[in-house]
DNA sequence: GATAAATGCAACTTGTATTGTTACGTATGC
DNA sequence: GCATACGTAACAATACAAGTTGCATTTATC
């Protein structure tokens, strides 16, 4: 697996929620069925968690399941539960140059990215995990 | 030196040059002051000369000079000169799960992201190399 | 022409962040 | 009590960007 696939799997594990919100899944098979590892499962999704987007049960019968109803979980709920910051902090990497230039440069780029983050946030907003859901799902039907 | 720090160098190069934009100045003398590797320097704009930002001239008296005027480059020019792909591809990777819920989902948020990054680099293209360049600059007036 | 100074480029090393793995503690239901 | 699942810490493996070195090539100057 490739990097920065938590987005990737977090979505894909939500969409599968959402068609079939009452069955409880293991980490194990979330894990098997996205060819990784438990332990990374329950990394990502225990940020979905925190954001109050999973619930998590421990013991026997444990697992996790949607914590909200699927159409209320936006693309923007899943983006910032992960603390994904694609595009503030690009171009942030510390190190002030300390010349003149950097200031105002440093300022005036931020103000653009942060600008465009939020817009970012709220396009993803307008969409949901329903709507990213084939509705076309052989794995619902069955 | 942390990750993607092109972008941050690119910017700060080209807003140096929009202060004095006759000077040539050397790989060495931008590394120097960036504070990396002259190698670094030549990767990055490079990038920006294959993009008919920036020209190089090898040889004795060579370097690197704007090669289009700096209110003409805008932070789009940049970002896409430099293969940045922030948004796009995000969540694309690779490893089709192959199970139905994959395919839409796929389609679906990979619509989402290319709009988003179509839209910030709209955003990118209403900012020039001149906006980002303080007014103020010392090192301009000196 | 010889020399010095610059880019162009390839190969390698280093550093860092993400992912993968192992191990173990804790909670829960049977 | 035991099996099963999450929670978490510690560590290893991996991927990728940045940094480094070396050398060929180009160009101005002597």
């Amino acid at each position: 697996m490739k990097r920065n696939s938590r987005l990737s799997l977090a979505l894909h594990t939500l969409s599968h929620m959402a068609g079939e919100p009452g069955r409880v899944r293991t980490s194990a098979d979330i894990a098997d069925h996205a060819g990784t590892n438990p332990v990374v499962v329950r990394r990502v999704l225990g940020k979905l968690r925190e954001a109050g987007l999973l619930s998590s049960e421990k013991g026997h019968a444990g697992g996790w399941r949607l914590a909200r109803a699927a159409d209320s979980i936006t693309l923007a709920d899943v983006y910032l539960a992960l603390d994904e910051r694609l595009v503030s902090g690009a171009g942030s990497n510390a190190e002030p140059y300390n010349c003149s230039v950097e200031k105002g440069l440093q300022t005036r780029v931020a103000k653009v990215l942060d600008d465009i983050e939020a817009n970012l946030v709220e396009r993803l907003r307008e969409t949901t995990i329903t709507d990213v859901h084939p509705s076309s799902c052989s794995y619902c039907s069955s």
